[in-house]
Parts: structure tokens; sequence; C-alpha cells
DNA sequence: AATATTTGACCGAC
DNA sequence: GTCGGTCAAATATT
């Protein structure tokens, strides 16, 4: 641990450094280190360009250490992938320095050489791997400076989830709906579509008994306007961060939206909740602006405008939006207002609902979501 | 200045 | 008394 801020040297640079070091990111040019509390991040080109110390991208609220649990194998999703990317690139490259110094300089020469081309064919691979995860969540960087400095890992999450409530464009998320009479329905909003073009207003946030994040509370904005009564809350799962929960209650009275019409007063306190886990590849091409918005807002712009490499980009992307679940959903009430997933096919037996519906997602949008859940509401 | 968000207070259900 | 949901004043953002 403390050899790890020795390596950087500079890292305990205007920091209390503690024994408790931590390397939470190393991707060969730029490594992210937890030292006293703080996640600091630093590329090696920066260092040669000169900087003296590294830069401060987040901290540890409190007892909170979000990140730590991620990088101990918390987490799922693109966000986990990328990080067991790093992990393996970690790996080979000490794998390499380790077959440096155990074969023999001379006589083994070639099955050294021959090690050695595996090896950097792998780390090669790898960091195609991350740098293709990376692109897909590049999607800001170098902004205008903000007015706070730093943002801790779970403000970030929290706040992708508040960002969701307002998320516009499509996504595929699917579910069924529970209607009052306790009846089911299977709903699907496609990827790429708009999906609801509602406006949601953000009325409350509580934090919940024995959940990690708050629950979000909206309503749409017209409510005041035209007495819509439709509201939704949005909650991160605990299992994983990355996976939103929205539940929608009520139904949209006006018609603020061109599409679908708005429902029956008797489908008012309908509820249905969609779990979404959306990879930051896929948000970032379905809903750019509000991903970049986000990225805008939580991203420390005095780090982005001074460090606008690539790589340090990519990172702070990486870093700091480990992976902007971002979805928009609603629970349409009018038969044929979507397709069914296959036509004529009846909605899956309860127990079933897990595997069956993920198996029919996957089938269907393997390339575009690769987890999807549905979880019937309480 | 207008609009949106945050957050402590309040309320009803259990 | 506790908890989830909502209200509304304060605060932040555009």
């Amino acid at each position: 641990m403390a050899a790890v801020a020795k390596e950087w040297g500079e890292c305990a640079h205007d920091l209390r450094t503690t024994a408790v070091a931590r390397t939470m990111f190393s991707s060969g040019m730029s490594r992210m280190v937890l030292i006293g509390g703080a996640y600091l991040s630093m590329s090696w080109e920066e260092r040669q360009r000169g900087r003296k110390g590294p830069k401060r991208v987040g901290e540890v609220p409190g007892s909170t250490h979000a990140l730590a649990g991620r990088a101990a194998g918390g987490g799922g999703g693109a966000a986990t992938t990328g990080w067991l990317i790093v992990r393996a690139q970690k790996s080979t490259n000490q794998l390499k320095a380790l077959l440096a110094k155990l074969l023999p300089a001379g006589g083994a020469a070639q099955g050294a050489a021959a090690v050695e081309a595996i090896l950097s064919d792998m780390s090669e691979a790898l960091s195609e791997a991350l740098a293709s995860l990376q692109a897909g969540r590049t999607m800001g960087g170098c902004r205008r400076r903000r007015r706070r400095a730093c943002w801790s890992m779970d403000e970030v999450l929290q706040r992708s989830a508040a960002a969701a409530g307002q998320c516009r464009e499509g996504v595929v998320v699917s579910g069924e709906g529970i209607r009052a009479d306790g009846s089911s329905r299977r709903i699907m909003l496609q990827f790429g579509d708009r999906g609801d073009s509602y406006t949601w207003r953000k009325y409350g946030q509580k934090d919940i008994l024995g959940a990690r994040f708050a629950r979000n509370y909206y309503r749409c904005a017209c409510a005041q306007r035209s007495g819509c009564s439709a509201r939704k809350h949005v909650q991160q799962s605990d299992d994983d961060p990355t996976r939103l929960e929205i539940t929608y209650i009520g139904a949209h009275t006006c018609d603020d939206r061109p599409s679908p019409p708005a429902t029956s007063p008797a489908d008012d306190e309908q509820r249905s909740t969609v779990v979404s886990h959306l990879p930051a590849v896929a948000v970032a091409a379905a809903a750019p602006s509000t991903v970049r918005k986000l990225v805008e807002r939580h991203v420390p712009a005095s780090d982005m405008m001074e460090a606008c490499t690539p790589s340090m980009e990519m990172e702070a992307s990486w870093l700091l939006i480990p992976s902007p679940a971002c979805s928009q959903s609603e629970l349409l009430s009018e038969a044929g207002e979507v397709p069914e997933l296959r036509p004529g096919a009846s909605p899956p037996a309860p127990a079933e609902r897990g595997k069956a519906w993920d198996g029919e997602l996957l089938a269907l949008y393997d390339s575009v979501v690769p987890d999807l859940v549905w979880r019937p509401s309480a």
C-alpha cells in the first residue's frame, strides 16, 4: 500500500497521506489511487509534462467506500467489465515482469521472446478492449469550469439516478405493468425511440430504510397546470448501483406529448416497476445530451480543463461516471401502443419471469441491452 | 428573473 | 414511534 504512494512520489502532495493507499485503477499510462480518503488520478503523460501532484477526482464520504467495493468485485455491467479488463491488464503486466526476472536472459532467449510476444498481445488486446469500452463513456470532458471541485463516488452514482428521472431520450425498457385489479401487462419501449416524451419534475427525495441510495420522487412537469397525476419513483439498486428501479404511479392526463393519448382516470394508481441496467455505451448512443449534461455537472471541470489529453478524458469519464444508467420508460395502458415481443405469446408465469423475460430480451436486443430485469412492484 | 432542485418538516398508515 | 410519501421554503441553476 505504502509502495503505491511511494511509486507515485508526489501522490501525497497536498494531501495527508495515510497508510491507506490503494490502487483503484491502473492502465499502464494512468493510475488512480485511494490515499487518505481521496481518489487521486494522474497519467504518465501529465507527469512527463511536469505536473507535480495527482488530480483529486473524488473523495470518500464518511464511511462510504463505493468504489472500493466495486474494485473488490462488486457492481456489475459495463463498469465491472471495465474494471475486470484493467485487472487483467495489471496481472498481465505483473506476469510479464515476473517472467522477465525468471527466464534466463541468454539460453532460452527464443522462448522468452515468444512469451513476451504473447503477453504483449494480451496486453494490447486488453488495452483495445478497454479503449473500446471507454470510448462509449467518453461523452463530455473538457467542459467549462464547475463550482464544485470534488464529487464522491456515491454522489455521482446517486446523481446519475436523479438525472435519470429527467432523461428523455429513449432506451429499451421492458417489463410488465401491474393493473389495479392485479392483472399484469407487458410493456416495452424501443431502444432509440424517444421513450416517453414527458417532462418530469423532482419533488422529493427520501432515504429509504435499509437502502443504500435515496429514492427520488418525480411528477409530471405539467401537474400544476393540468392536474396530471402521473408520478414516478427512481431508486438505484443496492446490489448494482448501475441498475435503476423505476416505479410508475398513475397515468398521464395531460397532452404534453403527441402520443400515446392520455389514459383514462380509471387507470390512476396503477403501478409498474421496471428495473433497467444499461451499459454506458448504449446510454451514450441513446441519450448523448443527457449524459453529457451529467458529465458536465459532475466531473470536476478544473481537472478536465487542465488535463485534456484523450487518456485523461477517458479516465475521468470512466472514473466518475462508472455507468450512468439513464433510462426512461412508462407504463403504457393502451393495448397496441407497443408491439408484443412475441405477438400472441402469453406472458411468462411469475416464477419464470426473471429468466424467461430476460432471455427474450437478450434474444431480441443482444447487441443493445445485455441486461434487463423485470421485477414486480411491491 | 424564472425555473428547477434540495431538504427539513409534515402527514397518514402501520 | 417509525416509515414512506409529499409539501414548500430555501437554495441553486439557467
